[in-house]
DNA sequence: TTTCGTAATTATAAATTCAAAATTCAATTT
DNA sequence: AAATTGAATTTTGAATTTATAATTACGAAA
């Protein structure tokens, strides 16, 4: 009757969702020989490798295209775009510009029970300086929390956009000594502006929160 | 077997990217009956009236909603996002935004030579106040240099995207008389600070008028 | 020897086919 | 009569096949 399942995977998420996760990874971790900037892509070679077919290969392809990770050329095919330092210090540059942007907003929009999610998810932050781990999984919920406190979906997907390409290409795990501290005070110091509700300095408290944190990854 | 020859000549792009562009117009300028904000997309049914297969139309879908323009449920299919006047306001805004710091960056970084080409393009906006297209043209291409010499391609991606949602939805033509002159004022004022290289000027100016032109098409 | 043209090879784009999942409708049971 | 379960239909997701375009190589002619 029903036949043992060669390969039976639990899937989630859509396959061609899954492969371009592969493929961002590929493409940043910098799988040398293949995948490295400007380098074609071989659809043939990638489908076989992961046991798909192309299909959802290039569905794939075409999302990250349209992120701008790899460049189509039209009856050529795709290529990996170059992603150098300056790309990086660019795209740390628009997250805090859009960040810095959603900070001021939320001075004007939160609602006082929204700014005591805020505050609670700091101090929950300022607990969990031990944890490495944890501080990352919280300082990510604060800002996605402040995010919807500003509440504009086409921030939040950019947003999400920008930190795929960050969160993968490196670091974030490397900061150095004494970076958690640092983060700390800054987050501080957005929280006072917040509550304050004032816009300016909130956003300046966040750009220059986002931009200590580039260099700590450089 | 078949041979109705659908299309003959003339693809210079991408069947899937051109279905894309299609489905676009179609989502905003709001076909009722299908395609409207919430509808379920019916895969079968475009791809027969546009007579293609459904592999490109697929494809194009998923780009959309990369862009944000429709949102896939899995296994589910696609649907239009709903995009309503607060959608617009939010995407104005982060236009302002985006484009304000491109304005700050180019006080910075843009080469004289690179203002006198900036400088033209202002004058041939001045001589085109009559010409109604002309203006929207240079004015467009005014920007673009702008964001050009601002030098970060995943602002450019950002804006495009932005103004893809922006054009196709409606307005933009429909500036009521005395914009232009608004706007060449506006313009004015940017130029100034860009050749004075003072960056908060030239992000503040470019802000407001950024804001005047959702007003106007308010 | 070099250049232009044509043919062959290779890879991508699109269509068709196949499979899996979800929704709907009907039937049976309580 | 209502609710729940199961089967059938509908629709999406993936694989395979077919067609088309581009590049390269080979040959002939200048």
């Amino acid at each position: 009757m029903n036949a043992p399942v060669p390969h039976d995977r639990l899937k989630p998420r859509a396959l061609y969702e899954e492969v371009a996760e592969l493929l961002r990874q590929r493409i940043f971790k910098g799988v040398q020989g293949d995948m490295e900037p400007g380098a074609w892509i071989d659809e043939l070679k990638l489908a076989a490798e992961y046991g798909i077919s192309r299909t959802p290969l290039r569905e794939a392809i075409k999302v990250l295209a349209t992120e701008g990770l790899v460049t189509m050329k039209l009856r050529r095919g795709a290529y990996v775009t170059e992603v150098n330092d300056k790309d990086l210090r660019d795209v740390f540059h628009l997250m805090a510009v859009l960040e810095a942007d959603a900070a001021a907003a939320a001075t004007r929009l939160a609602t006082d029970a929204q700014l005591e999610e805020l505050q609670a998810l700091h101090l929950q932050l300022e607990k969990s300086v031990k944890n490495r781990g944890e501080f990352f999984a919280i300082n990510e919920a604060f800002h996605l929390k402040l995010l919807e406190v500003a509440n504009n979906r086409w921030r939040d997907q950019m947003v999400a956009d920008l930190r795929k390409v960050m969160k993968l290409n490196r670091a974030q795990s490397l900061l150095k000594a004494g970076r958690i501290e640092e983060s700390l005070a800054e987050h501080r110091a957005i929280m006072v502006a917040l509550e304050q509700r004032d816009a300016a300095a909130a956003q300046a408290a966040m750009r220059s929160h986002i931009e200590s944190g580039q260099e700590a990854a450089a």
